[in-house]
DNA sequence: GTATTTGCAAATGATTTGCAGTGCT
DNA sequence: AGCACTGCAAATCATTTGCAAATAC
């Protein structure tokens, strides 16, 4: 259980109960559309809005506490940062699963960039297919 | 020039006026949101409607004529099928360029995967960061 | 000739905004 | 106390839909 309220004054951002809560389903579920983070959240505060959901994520993506990940069909994602990771969508059930980044394909694309002198940021790998789960339901 | 008449009728297609508008703003232009090929093709074409190229790229990603980019704080873009490849993202004015995929990044994507197994069927890579032309502009 | 596609205008859905009241520090 | 944050409702913006007229094959 990280500390939520550590974590936002860190990046210059009080330590409201509302993001505390949001920080805290996203950590949970590992990455989240809006709407999701709202219905999950409404469970236990009903009366956080909407409105309150867009501007704190909006908010902390600017301080770099949460990473938009946008996919392919779908409305972004959000998650708590934390190193770069490969993710692995699901086009079945939407899921996004994390794994580790490889040192390996990190030193390329930093190779890669540095050959075209543009300066590297973020990287942000999205690998698309049939996750295990959805291909045992296919197959029955 | 492609000739874009077979290129729909291949993917079962009809080929209209308004599609090869269209598919011909988006090669010429590479990456495209939905209101910048509006934009485009208006100026040739000013009559083609808006609901037009939101019904046409929706059939035509379905189709897999062409392929959506989600990119991080944007809208997304869209850009013709063609060989899997690396996004370079400039944060800055947003311009998106490609570069040809490793054939050594793709392998331990596949073995990555298949460990997970999971169905590996598309790859996105974006690599986020500042241009060439960026840096130039910043410095001065 | 027929089924699809188009353009328009209206409907829906998503996101943002303004503001009065509330809560962190 | 003072400024930032919240919730609400209204405003804006993006996307989708229904339908009559036009077009591809």
């Amino acid at each position: 259980m990280t500390d939520y309220a550590i974590l936002l004054k860190e990046n210059g951002l009080k330590a409201t109960f509302q993001r505390m809560n949001i920080l805290d389903v996203v950590e949970k579920n590992g990455h989240m559309s809006i709407e999701a983070i709202y219905d999950e959240v409404s469970k236990l505060h009903p009366s956080l809005s909407l409105a309150t959901i867009y501007k704190n994520i909006i908010l902390m993506v600017e301080k770099g506490v949460v990473v938009e990940v946008p996919v392919a069909g779908k409305k972004s994602k959000y998650e708590l940062s934390k190193m770069d990771h490969i993710h692995l969508v699901c086009s079945e059930c939407g899921d996004v699963e994390d794994k580790p980044c490889m040192d390996e394909t990190d030193k390329m694309f930093q190779d890669l960039t540095n050959r075209e002198h543009f300066i590297l940021n973020k990287r942000q790998v999205n690998l698309y297919g049939v996750c295990e789960k959805c291909q045992v339901k296919q197959a029955s």
